[in-house]
DNA sequence: TTGCATAATGGGCAAATGCTCGTTAATATG
DNA sequence: CATATTAACGAGCATTTGCCCATTATGCAA
């Protein structure tokens, strides 16, 4: 053992002694600067060490502390600005269970606030479970703005619509998107997205202080299908194609790419881009939509991600 | 579940929230506030309530974490005033080995202050070893007094004596006490005891700051018989008596009782009465010594006990 | 030995923390 | 429904902590 490593050894030892003073017996670091002889700065300082050398190993016994730390990882490894995780219940396959109360704290917070807000709100039963989830709220100085079309193929509203919910609770100006989700041509598309109106709807969105979307799996029953937006022969195009999710009815490939087909060019929603251009929170869990989920990762469509354990496990995989 | 559980439930989750970002994301408690929507208080009772409920485990990587956490335990289960406890090198059979080394640092603590001090001195490896680690101090404004005799049987001054070797290194005046450790008749003992710089020497001891002293196994090759204090006949008589452990001189039972026997009538050391009015620290280690350990405990003879990880495990059975 | 380089030390200060106390909100009770 | 009881809250303050910086030890080569 040479001289250098028996000194670092003492001095680790000391450290050992002071941290265990400081974490373990709840010493004050002045106390443990007249129990061990030194200036209340020495035992700062191998209180410091213990931590740094890593002596010190804090575990947080708690599921929650799990949630936090795939968190970080998650926020980590796809470079979003935030994530959270939420516990997730084998029991059950709702699947928006627990993101959408968390989704709706997200919410409620930006709606306490006193500035004026716009806030974008997409599709998806998290989105609209979240908005189920908001207290009574008086925040006329907000403003919401749907980033999706409100109309069914044969024109008639969506009941769905989380639009309608959330101005019952809050008051705040709505701005629906009164167009179909999906036009039936490129040329359709074309026209009613150049109308005044939508046109200062998408432009509202664009400064919009954050949207808040689902994420659409595309396997055989996704919901695009279900509610009546797309046939199952565009269903099937789109996964040919390499489609494995849809964010506000774009569809998307695992790299997150936007799919070169018929149906994106007949989505008249706010663009991806615009999106990806705001903070934009992603509201999605489950093995069903793992995919999905990971392509809009990939595809950096989204700034924030809300999803549950066992999922952001997945995501880590 | 009832409502004051889930309630409780919540509390806890928000407290791991708070506390996992305290401890693992060193997060301060500001940042936490802000980001839990608190005010910092609130955030600070968060914290604490994680640490109070047992969220929070903090474990120290090191072997004087095991120490220092049996030191506490052994004082805490033997009402001591301190408790130290060093590593064991399992390789070394040493009884004085680390052990010395720590009452050391403690007499030269005394050694430092100011104020003129009185140390008292036992007998034993350990004492002997430990006045040879002292480094050269000149302190003569405090005093060494012995506690026990110098004397061989045979009138022959103890070269081992500790007293001689710490008034070398400290220039301290000494105090020896120059009778036999051990009368040859319980007469004698009287008669010597009531000389008087005899009983100026106990009278100093009473008065003394603190006492080091070694604990003695009472085996079959115990110091004192090695040293021929006593012969094998009276070594056996103690024993049958039951007799586990001697502290300078005086012989006592696993419950600290000092023995009832001839032996007892004849020791001219300063009474255990009197060590255990002032500190007194014993120092030993050692399986051997452990019967002997436990009855100096039991008997309440020390206020301190400098051990080794092994004897203090022990100990705690 | 001298001079230089590096590390350790303690003073001082701003930030962070723990705690008490008066107030307010929630809940139970009559 | 009014009132009592309790728990939670935040303001304010004293203590504790982290860290910068000037100064002092320590090692080391010339």
């Amino acid at each position: 053992m040479s001289k250098s490593n028996g000194a670092l050894d003492a001095r680790l030892e000391d450290a050992a002694r002071a941290g265990w003073l400081y974490y373990v017996a709840q010493n004050t670091q002045d106390e443990i600067a007249k129990k061990m002889g030194l200036s209340r700065q020495s035992a700062q300082r191998l209180v410091s060490l213990a931590m740094t050398a890593g002596l010190v190993k804090i575990r947080l016994d708690h599921p929650v502390a799990r949630c936090m730390t795939l968190a970080m990882d998650v926020k980590q490894k796809y470079g979003l600005d935030s994530c959270e995780v939420t516990l997730t219940d084998p029991s059950s396959n709702d699947p928006a269970l627990g993101i959408a109360q968390v989704a709706a704290a997200e919410m409620e917070r930006y709606f306490l606030r006193k500035e004026p807000t716009i806030m974008a709100l997409g599709t998806g039963r998290e989105i609209r479970t979240a908005v189920d989830e908001l207290p009574s709220l008086d925040c006329s100085q907000h403003r919401i703005v749907s980033v999706v079309g409100s109309l069914a193929p044969d024109g008639s509203a969506n009941d769905n619509d989380p639009l309608n919910h959330i101005g019952d609770v809050t008051h705040a100006p709505r701005h629906p998107l009164s167009v179909p989700v999906i036009a039936s041509s490129a040329d359709e598309r074309r026209v009613i997205c150049a109308q005044k109106p939508i046109r200062r709807n998408f432009d509202l969105a664009q400064k919009a202080d954050v949207a808040f979307v689902g994420i659409g799996e595309l396997n055989d029953s996704p919901p695009l299908l279900t509610d009546g937006f797309i046939t199952w022969e565009e269903l099937k195009s789109i996964q040919s194609s390499g489609g494995v999710g849809e964010i506000v009815g774009w569809s998307f490939d695992a790299q997150g790419q936007l799919i070169d087909s018929d149906i994106n060019e007949r989505v008249s929603s706010v663009s991806l881009e615009t999106l990806a251009s705001i903070r934009t929170i992603g509201v999605a869990r489950g093995q069903d939509k793992l995919p999905a989920i990971r392509g809009a990762l990939a595809g950096k469509w989204l700034s924030d991600l809300i999803t549950d354990e066992a999922t952001a496990e997945q995501l880590l995989k």
